[in-house]
DNA sequence: AAAACGCCGGTTTTT
DNA sequence: CCGGCGTTTT
């Protein structure tokens, strides 16, 4: 053992052999926290103080805690396979699937994604025939996860928010959506951890149990805690006090789900006799990286004072560059990483490009895949919200928990069977009486009385039987191939023989994959235990780290991770920092926070770009560059970024001061109206100084009538989604001209002339 | 019952 | 600009 602490530093070390009671490890970025937690376990281990099973430890991710077992038995070997280890959420599912059966669900429970519980607010506030447009989802979603959060039930919350007129209807919605999950014998989210603590709490013997087990108790990002979170601990510690705590508040970036910066802040409060740690030797960036983001989280005001300080060189200068608009940002970024891999000898896989909004992933895909520069996104489009992917999961929750009747009425009529909305609903609404879910109901024959689909409605249910039967005898992957061959959703998808229904095909064969891949590392591989990986997992979980490619994620999920060389991407006012925090100041703070765990994340080099104009939700506008690029030194920046600095702030105070003139704003328009366009594409006959004297009347409308004498019936044109076709007849009207074209492929259409692009061929 | 159309709202960030 | 959803059309 005595050899294994060698690695670590006087600080480190200190943190290492703490044992007697409560400790705040305060640990910079890049500081060696991982590693602290990891030797921590080993040492704990190893001295004999517990048992692997006595230690409970507890990361943000999945992917995390995988690691940090592999480091742990790499250090004292298998033994550190026992250790109790996963996020809260992981780890709340471990001990509710064994105790949950006191607060009245079944331990097959299943776990309801954003997508399911999206369906149960919709019916339930039909059913409360409440104002759909008043109650979205995701208000109302919003709240309840606030309530969960702060331990509050429908009642609980009831009492809260008395006077308050939606919010009690928030209440009632929140009662039947709470019963619904009930009746499904489903947990969302958050009831994870709100129920792990109400069994704490309704049942103290159990609190006791797993009180005497965990022995020692160890949560690693600690500043990104909620309240329900801080909660659990401090049940399962408060009789040994044994529990360490590791986090930075410089780092706490998800105040928007509860996150709670004051766990940390009032650890010591908390903990009394706490003692604390501060980790301040960073050692995975340069100086100037380093330099950079201590001056920007210099600007924050609520901080716990705290110098990270590193011997690693000086390092490469930060380059700052500003494009003209999200794609131009995109190629100088591709064009960069292939200079750089040329320069300094690094491949793909020492590149990330971070981003603050998923919706820029979509640029950065098409303009890697064009480029042909390998890449792996993280999130993004997400492959769990496919309807392919959603559809054979139903059946699986279905099959694993019958009760489940979201799974139900998704798939009994996927691939359609000839059971209808109608006949869905009866039986929704007799099982309701009835008190029993669909499936137990159509259990009973007799029940079916009067539903013209009865037949085949008996097909599903015999056929959901025989994979219930055939569950525990086969694996996963080969239950999910059943599935799909006898329920006919392969045939399905074979009878149309269209690209989207072929990947659709390749999208299961993946997912079957993934079921593979499950099976090959699990030795207990139960269907359940499939269900709830996928319910579990997150993005950055899935990240394979071997593969030879550049990483595309957003900040939030590049946290804990380092890469050689780092892109911050649209760093612009409005995006980043958004335009929502802009606001409040604590918010903005946030955002911050977020901007340090960016630039921290780079060891060797930092390239930070953004655009001047940028087009969101179909319309451009101007960008101004992010506050936080100002916030680092200009000394950092290398001399051609430099210069990017001072125009850009040349540019920010003439905006500021709305002093832009009536010419710009008409190259502004004129800029705009030729992006629309394809770039070859001349045919329009634009006249460029009627366009321009247009547009002081008619600022962004579609150019006046130019196409008077452009058309002639006979005409061949080609259109960008209908293809080729022949103009049969031209009527004028108003300003514009009615076109009858008859496409080969599209078939007849009628046109307006001004409004649609249509290309003349010859 | 299924395709086609048209309107609306959404972009912060996620276990 | 996109996807989801309700309405209309075949």
């Amino acid at each position: 053992m005595e050899e294994i602490l060698q690695d670590l530093n006087n600080k480190q070390r200190e943190a290492v052999e703490y044992l007697d009671g409560p400790l705040l490890v305060l640990a910079g970025a890049g500081s060696g926290k991982t590693r602290v937690l990891t030797y921590k376990i080993a040492y704990l281990l190893n001295k004999e103080v517990v048992k692997p099973w006595e230690v409970l430890a507890i990361t943000f991710t999945n992917k995390a805690a995988k690691e940090m077992k592999e480091r742990a038995i790499n250090l004292i070997g298998e033994k550190a396979n026992e250790v109790w280890l996963g996020t809260f959420h992981s780890v709340c599912v471990r001990i509710l699937r064994r105790e949950i059966e006191p607060l009245g669900y079944g331990k097959d429970f299943n776990i309801f994604d954003e997508l399911d519980k999206d369906k149960v607010i919709k019916e339930v506030v039909k059913k409360l025939n409440f104002d759909e447009k008043q109650y979205s989802p995701s208000y109302v979603k919003y709240e309840i996860s606030k309530a969960k959060n702060e331990m509050k039930d429908s009642k609980k919350y009831r009492e809260s928010v008395i006077g308050d007129y939606r919010r009690e209807k928030i209440a009632d919605i929140y009662e039947l959506y709470q019963m619904t999950l009930k009746q499904n014998n489903a947990l969302d989210f958050d009831d994870l951890l709100m129920l792990t603590v109400e069994l704490f709490v309704k049942f103290p013997d159990i609190l006791i149990r797993y009180q005497s087990k965990f022995k020692y108790i160890l949560v690693d990002e600690y500043q990104d805690t909620n309240k329900i979170q801080f909660l659990l601990i401090s049940m399962l510690s408060s009789v040994h006090g044994n529990i360490c705590v590791v986090g930075d508040e410089s780092q706490s970036i998800y105040g928007f789900r509860g996150a709670d910066i004051s766990n940390i802040l009032n650890f010591e409060n908390e903990f009394p006799n706490a003692k604390v740690v501060k980790l301040e030797e960073n050692y995975r960036s340069t100086q100037n990286i380093l330099n950079a983001a201590n001056h920007v989280i210099k600007n924050n005001k609520s901080k716990i004072d705290k110098k990270l300080w590193t011997q690693n060189d000086e390092g490469k200068k930060i380059e700052y560059k500003t494009l003209n608009n999200e794609y131009e940002e995109v190629e100088y970024i591709v064009d960069k990483i292939d200079e750089i891999c040329k320069d300094e000898k690094m491949t793909y896989s020492d590149f990330a490009v971070l981003f603050r909004t998923n919706a820029q992933a979509r640029v950065l895909e098409e303009v890697f895949m064009r480029s042909g520069t390998p890449y792996k996104l993280i999130g993004g489009l997400k492959f769990y919200s496919r309807k392919e992917i959603k559809d054979l999961t139903s059946y699986l929750k279905l099959i694993q928990n019958t009760n489940d009747n979201i799974a139900l009425k998704r798939i009994i009529n996927e691939p359609k069977r000839g059971i209808g909305d109608t006949a869905i609903d009866r039986l929704d609404r007799l099982a309701e009486q009835k008190g029993v879910s669909i499936f137990e109901l159509i259990q009973d024959s007799s029940n079916l009385e009067g539903i013209r689909s009865a037949g085949n409605i008996i097909m599903f249910r015999d056929m959901i039987n025989n994979f219930k039967k055939a569950k525990d005898e086969l694996l996963v992957s080969d239950l999910m191939k059943l599935i799909l061959k006898e329920s006919g959703y392969e045939d399905m998808l074979n009878a149309e023989p269209s690209k989207e229904s072929e990947m659709r095909f390749e999208n299961l064969m993946e997912f079957i994959g993934v079921a593979m891949e499950f099976e090959k590392e699990s030795a207990d591989n139960s269907l359940q235990d499939f269900l709830e990986s996928i319910a579990l997992v997150s993005d950055v979980d899935k990240l394979d780290e071997s593969a030879e490619a550049v990483t595309l994620m957003t900040m939030h999920s590049a946290k804990g991770l380092e890469f050689n060389v780092v892109f911050l991407v649209g760093m612009e006012e409005g995006l980043f920092p958004s335009k929502k925090s802009i606001e409040e100041d604590e918010k903005c703070e946030e955002e911050r926070r977020l901007c340090y765990v960016g630039i921290t994340r780079a060891k060797k080099k930092l390239c930070i770009t953004n655009v001047s104009k940028r087009t969101l939700f179909g319309s451009t506008t101007y960008a101004i560059p992010s506050r936080f690029i100002s916030e680092i030194p200009e000394e950092l920046f290398d001399e051609a970024s430099k210069d990017n600095i001072s125009l850009k702030k040349r540019k920010q105070e003439k905006f500021l001061d709305n002093e832009y003139s009536q010419v710009e704003k008409m190259i502004n328009n004129f800029d705009r109206y030729i992006e629309v366009k394809p770039k070859s594409n001349n045919s329009f006959g634009i006249n460029v100084n009627s366009f321009l004297s247009s547009i002081k009347t008619n600022s962004t409308k579609a150019p006046t009538n130019n196409n008077t004498n452009k058309y002639v019936v006979g005409m061949y044109v080609k259109h960008k989604k209908f293809g080729k076709g022949v103009i049969q007849k031209i009527e004028p009207e108003d300003d514009d001209l009615k076109l009858d074209i008859m496409f080969e492929q599209s078939g007849f259409k009628r046109l307006m002339a001004n409004y649609t692009p249509l290309e003349i061929v010859k």
